[in-house]
DNA sequence: GTTAGCACTTAGGCATGTCGAGTGCTAACG
DNA sequence: CGTTAGCACTCGACATGCCTAAGTGCTAAC
């Protein structure tokens, strides 16, 4: 029983299945592929392959279907990654170049993944904590109530309303305005909240208390901003591999919609040699994604905000962890500088 | 044949499908209400509903269900909005209160939303046409691309990058930017156009093209905002009543995310005297949506902005009505002045 | 206008039988 | 020793037939 031949077997199975959502048979698997050998030896390679627990049968007398690991092995040793056609290559450049706002690329990306992979695609919005504070403005929304706006080099516009505590004149609060802008322009918001505490202890202790609330109010933009939020484009496609989900959708979407569970996952995954993370099935630490793979990359600088789609256990790793490349790669380059 | 019991058939019929999602037959409907009557009587007034194509029957030999238009005579005239729960109430006040951005508020709200109905929540921006212009920022992001920062009075911020056509300074900028400031400061949004332009037109030949990109842009802004945006939640209720959409949840999701469908929908949507609006099935514009019912309010001062739930036909009408009323009316308290 | 009674229709559950795909095992082969 | 052919066996998928419960429509009587 040789081994390559064994893996050879893998790898049909896996193509197979994903192909036709069926269990796929020994005779089947040496009709469909040039395997030099019969089927009653690919039937041995496939006990094999089942005692090590990379294929099972979904009862006695059916085909064989990948398990996980099986997955796992797949894409880890046995596919390489699709080049994309020049087609989709195109569609991505001229579908990405259009845009201007920031919100509006992430959309666009999100779209433009979800229909190169037919999964549902998840965008997470860039770190804010590189980037380096461009301008600050606070606007007099009511007598107490501030509007403060924090807007990075990056391009990246937060805001927020803040309580001052206390009435305020648009005189006194233009005079803060310079204070905090000259204290913290050019700053790395990553470095923020020591600059803004310097800020604040310069202030007069009648200016003190407003200052110290819209202290807290930049301190919490520059924490706790988007980067915690993303953007989802196909949930639709989810829908139709009802087939895919036998159990149901539900839990799913639940874990979608839960972006706190998206966002840590993502960041979770651990980064393949070839620049895409895949987490397939129960790896997933959350268990409504249990025949679910997620495959996703790092975009942008330092590759620290993902991208990435969610489908079925059942997909098609090579060209979609390609997708998934390919978009990341001009993502980070529409974004760059 | 009395009139007024064969409306009380109908809403006992829409009360109990609603609530068996079962076909109602004469003999079960006699037992759970007390209408006076015996069962072949009511088999006599449902033959009559049916003539009338307000209830139909699945096959020959199984109970009646509402068809679109029993619903809509159910909604319009036999129902009642059913009133909140204090406790209900209690929970949309405590978890709308603790919220400062306007992204906080209707991303709460969604959810908020989509829990009490166990229904799919939709809220739309508000729109920006009657905010009055707070503030405007430019920021120079590279020698020719300009990140241009609207702020309305209502706490919005819109934010995009153009293309100044040419390498500009700190100064340039800054000089354009007072000009374009004292300008249209104070001006409704609605009618920011002309003002820009008139800043334009008194530019100097040199500032002028620079200054039409600038204008160019925050036209943008003003005209193609946020307003068409929306915030989805409870997608995952979907899922759940796998029952309730026979064929499939997929279109129903396609025409969620392709917000311009639902925005058009909402807009479309005529105001019910009770101050709830309702599009059932197939008098929804969209086929996706043929299965689907949409109960949806204004929001804010003038109730421009949407707020609704999209579920499946069978749907407890006056539960959500009532919900979606009491929510939209918090929600415009929060926004209030 | 209401009721009782009855013949009729039909979906759904259940048992049964058949078919085909696929497996595991054994014995033979090179 | 790896490979192959052959065969008995298993099990899901599908079709068939049967039965029951639920519900209807109609007619004749109240």
């Amino acid at each position: 029983m040789s081994e390559p031949r064994k893996l050879e077997v893998l790898r049909a199975i896996v193509e197979d299945y994903v192909h036709s959502r069926e269990p796929v048979g020994s005779k089947a698997l040496v009709e469909r592929h040039h395997l030099g050998v019969s089927s009653a030896t690919i039937r041995n390679d496939m006990a094999a392959l089942e005692d090590e627990g990379l294929i099972t049968a979904p009862h006695t007398s059916a085909g064989r279907i990948p398990t996980d690991k099986g997955y796992r092995l797949f894409v880890d040793q046995i596919s390489a990654v699709k080049p994309l056609s020049p087609a989709e290559k195109r569609a991505i450049q001229t579908l990405l170049e259009g845009s201007e706002d920031l919100d509006d690329v992430l959309d666009r990306t999100a779209r433009l993944l979800s229909q190169l992979t037919n999964q549902v695609a998840v965008v997470q919005y860039p770190h804010l904590s590189r980037a380096v504070v461009r301008h600050i403005e606070f606007v007099l929304l009511a007598p107490r109530k501030v509007l403060i706006v924090l807007i990075a080099d990056s391009g990246k516009v937060d805001q927020r309303v803040v309580d001052a505590g206390q009435d305020l004149s648009d005189e006194t609060l233009a005079a803060l305005r310079t204070r905090f802008l000259t204290g913290v322009a050019g700053t790395p918001v990553a470095i923020l909240p020591q600059h803004l505490a310097a800020v604040v202890a310069g202030c007069t202790p009648a200016e003190r208390p407003v200052a110290t609330a819209l202290g807290k109010g930049l301190e919490g933009l520059a924490h706790n901003s988007r980067e915690d939020r993303m953007v989802l484009a196909g949930t639709a496609n989810l829908a139709r591999s009802n087939v895919d989900f036998p159990l149901s959708i539900g839990p799913v979407l639940e874990a979608l919609e839960e972006q706190v569970v998206m966002l840590r996952l993502l960041s979770d995954m651990a980064q393949d040699p070839r620049g895409v993370a895949v987490s397939i099935g129960r790896e997933n630490p959350y268990d409504g994604l249990a025949e679910a793979s997620v495959v996703a990359t790092g975009y942008g600088p330092d590759a620290s905000a993902k991208v990435g789609i969610l489908g079925p256990t059942r997909m098609d790793y090579p060209t979609t962890m390609a997708a998934v490349r390919a978009v990341a790669r001009y993502l980070s380059r529409i974004l760059g500088p």
